[in-house]
DNA sequence: TGATGTGAACTTTTTCACAGCT
DNA sequence: AGCTGTGAAAAAGTTCACATCA
């Protein structure tokens, strides 16, 4: 719906620096990342698809198409450059611009993801904490204050927030993410097991601890495995009215 | 890959108990599954797909079609019913089977999973806590007492744990896995990010923080949101070959 | 020779649209 | 009249297989 013209993509072609990557392709990038930052660190330069794809757990056609998104930096008989790939990848997905977190909601959860290593690791620091409870207020964090959820609005765009995460419990999320949306942010990462409504323009992604616990049920159900019956069949008259 | 087509599908008539489910369908089930417990406390009996479609984010065609996987149980003309449907969800998804969970690695994420609410309030009892740190052994946390990984095997099967959460650095992940593995447990779910190598009967989900922040960031940087330049085009001279 | 890059085939998932029931 | 249930169409995603090139 809107269109921010901040800036755009003045390649002389009309269309984008890279071609439009589909949505499932984005995800494994960011997987693809991780395992050449951490063979970059062991020495590897080089590394083929059939590698690579072996180490991120999926299809070496799935990850060559995947990397075709990116550009063609491959060399064939040979592989891929993996400090070439990490570089092109992360200006993909935009880890190459600033970013900052802001997180909601100081309980349990949102205690450890304030000081959890993987966000400032990854280029993520975490800027801003809020919560309503007053017990909390100025109490230091992982090295960091937290604030009032009034103050929400202010700080973040005081200091440039681009990604809340939501910990609160579930009555509180919405009301945090329309006051994360009035402080700027556009980027939301909500651990508060609700659909969540936002503008158009706002990006929300929900992980929901028990939906996936849920899942893996279904599975070892669906498998046979480990105690107990397997799900017995549904009476057909029982189903039928 | 198994394959456990219990029929096929030759008259239109199935004997299956439950007709196959798309992996897509599983999760959404679990979303609809909180949506309509929670609309069942407020005191609501029945529900249109477009309401229920509405409060779980998703398209209504697509809800009703993940309803037929679990079989048809609503009244044209009315909805569903909603005390029914999630009978039959939660049988599908297995959960009137007994689960148990063991929380390994006690650190902060740990520590929070140990003690979230949503766990047991969802039918998934933490029954086993596990570290390597000598400080940590016999502490109780959330009530439960810490034990050694080393005893993960012997634990696990005596607890009937049916599925582990791995929440270590990654350096120990794998080693806990093969240990919960050990321990019959056939459902695992991984915080460290690494892909875990398992045999084929036991079946893995991960939950990447820094990824979802990557595939935020990614939407971002496309939107064109935000504070800062945007993407800087690629060269096409370097792109080309 | 050996590995990339990709069109084509295939599979899965989503959406449409409407027949059929209440 | 209104809403479910589902075939059929469309879209998205995955895998194959091989031409291509270092």
């Amino acid at each position: 719906m809107t269109v921010h013209e901040h800036g755009r993509y003045s390649t002389g072609v009309e269309d984008l620096p890279y071609r439009s990557v589909p949505e499932a392709a984005v995800g494994r990038l960011a997987v693809y990342l991780r395992v050449l930052t951490s063979m970059i660190e062991q020495g590897v330069t080089t590394m083929s698809s059939e590698v690579l794809a072996g180490a991120a757990g999926v299809n070496s056609a799935t990850l060559r198409k995947d990397l075709s998104y990116v550009g063609s930096y491959g060399t064939r008989g040979v592989g891929y450059d993996t400090a070439r790939l990490v570089e092109h990848i992360e200006r993909l997905l935009g880890l190459t611009r600033h970013h900052s977190i802001a997180v909601v909601g100081i309980g349990n959860l949102g205690h450890a993801l304030a000081n959890y290593p993987g966000f400032p690791d990854r280029g993520f620091p975490v800027t801003a904490l809020f919560d309503v409870d007053e017990d909390l207020i100025g109490v230091p964090v992982g090295g960091l204050p937290v604030d009032h959820v009034d103050s929400i609005p202010a700080i973040c765009a005081e200091r440039e927030v681009t990604i809340g995460v939501i910990c609160t419990p579930v009555p509180a999320a919405q009301g945090v993410c329309d006051l994360l949306v009035a402080g700027g942010v556009r980027c939301i990462l909500n651990f508060a097991p609700v659909v969540l409504q936002v503008p158009d323009d706002v990006e929300v992604r929900r992980v929901d601890l028990a939906v996936e616990l849920q899942i893996l049920s279904f599975h070892q159900v669906r498998r046979g495995n480990g105690i107990g019956p397997v799900v017995e069949p549904i009476d057909p008259i029982a189903v039928s009215r």
